[in-house]
DNA sequence: GCTATTTTTAGACTATCGGTATAAAATACT
DNA sequence: AGTATTTTATACCGATAGTCTAAAAATAGC
């Protein structure tokens, strides 16, 4: 990652953990990072794109911990289990980053609010195959009901605690807690076989919120419009780039856009993107023209 | 409460359902509701102020829908429970408001905060005393704890079966599941014995975020400053409100004020606006004087 | 080391928002 | 009818997110 992108991103973090999201303004993030108002919008689209690109480096480092925590371990290590759900909750606590993760779902930003849903979902399935591996493995037809009312149960555990005390309490406490109370309910729904939650439940789709294909349409000229602004500014001259995103734009915009071409234009347009800062978000523009095609080709 | 008043309650709570929170503008309230701005801020201070009047309205529309329920019913049947604690979702559900409860987290609103935090503390302290009438009384110990857990799952259920569908699910189908979930979980704890919150857990204090007194009698001084403004444009000349009201702002920044004339006072005071508009405000005006003069007297 | 290119800067600018202020018009009260 | 109160329309303020530009600074290629 560039290092003045990261420079702003530090700066952003910094403020966001000390003073949150929604009370730090674009001219603090500037101050903090000691840059003009220009750098910034040279990396990040809007102060929403900053938070995502927060949120996205957090997660990477949670992985991480839970990936050296679980190393040489046995997978049903009841206490590794435990210490690498704090993880994503000590993260979370000390970059306030549960409020964000709510606050942001009364702004209209789709994007962020996609990546949040997406971290979530990911999480969830993360939960209910570490729990299957903890417990019997026969309880594996209830672990995303059972990942899911742990987690309800862990959060509002903790938000409760904060409502009677300022005290802090480590986050393992809580979690060993409510792991406790699950394992009768794991126990008990293996006997009743009562389900909430097919194992299934859970998308992998990118925005399933906008069913309209002339909306889903516009959203990802607008994106290619970023897109091909940042490319613009940013690369050094690579016609094929600005060539790609141009023909993408054409083409969407035809009554009748050919499926085979979209479909080679962006694997050549990933592959061009490869290891750039916007593999990510050229990988989700693929996946809505994707998912766009086949609700006009229905 | 003033026709007008609710006219513009109305005209926002509409708006809020409709676009959320944040998203609801003060000029478009004034549009819906068909108001100048002045009339708006004759009414609310701010914006939140007028969500808070919304909230509290809710509040005790479920309330009363709730004891309505309960009439004539026995005390322990379990179905009256899920329907109680239905009727709270699904208000929030159609009044978006879980948005809104959290939203406002990131918000540096004390007052809004503290209310949503009065609400969500009055909520479980409801809901563990149903528990323990619903269930094995000898559970009492560790109703607080159900609650809690309760709530967690049934909120993170729903929050889930929200990522996965668009389609609606009926809250009791939801309460129901986790309900049978948290019977175990009762017998368990029960046996084990181990218990997270003792039932006096939950405080009943106003703000105990605020622990410096030099700051909470600033805030007390912006309330008196604020409710004299009111009292000042709205009610027919009635100097005796305006005397105590003066009284207090003049007391409050004596060096040591005489507490049993503040005592006086603010009975007087919580008598003269018994049934008026601001009759909450007054007494919760009265509960941070006395919290504030035992913190001096300490 | 020089030049061409790119990045960064400072700051003016727009539009929106929450909130204040005020004078005139409408309404209510007596 | 005359006075007090509420409501309206509108101008205004300061803060904010975001755009734009022209010039300075940094950096790359040769």
């Amino acid at each position: 990652m560039n290092a003045k992108k990261k420079q702003i991103i530090d700066a952003a973090h910094r403020l966001f953990i000390e003073k949150g999201f929604a009370l730090t303004s674009i001219q603090d993030i500037l101050d903090e990072a000691g840059i003009a108002k220009g750098t910034f919008y040279n990396y990040f689209a809007s102060k929403n794109e900053c938070l995502m690109a927060i949120l996205e480096f957090v997660k990477e480092e949670g992985d991480q911990k839970r990936k050296e925590l679980a190393h040489g371990k046995l997978k049903d290590n009841e206490k590794v289990l435990v210490a690498q759900i704090a993880i994503r909750m000590n993260i979370n606590r000390k970059h306030s980053i549960m409020a964000v993760f709510e606050s942001v779902s009364v702004s209209d930003d789709t994007d962020l609010k996609t990546l949040l849903k997406n971290q979530h979902i990911e999480e969830l399935k993360w939960l209910s195959t570490r729990i299957t591996e903890v417990f019997r493995f026969e309880n594996r037809r209830y672990s995303l009901d059972h990942a899911v009312m742990l987690l309800g149960m862990v959060h509002h555990l903790m938000h409760v605690w904060k409502l009677g005390t300022s005290k802090e309490i480590a986050s393992e406490e809580v979690i060993q807690f409510a792991l406790n109370r699950l394992k009768p309910i794991i126990e008990e729904q293996m006997q009743s076989k009562e389900v909430f939650f097919q194992n299934d439940w859970l998308p992998m789709s990118i925005d399933p919120s906008v069913t309209d294909s002339t909306e889903m349409k516009k959203k990802v000229l607008v994106k290619l419009e970023r897109l091909d602004k940042k490319v613009g500014k940013m690369e050094r001259i690579d016609q094929k780039k600005s060539d790609y995103i141009k023909f993408l734009q054409d083409e969407l915009q035809a009554e009748w856009p050919r499926t085979f071409l979209l479909e080679s234009v962006l694997m050549s347009l990933s592959h061009v993107f490869e290891q750039s800062d916007y593999e990510h978000e050229v990988n989700q523009l693929s996946k809505m023209v994707w998912q766009l095609m086949e609700q006009i080709e229905a």
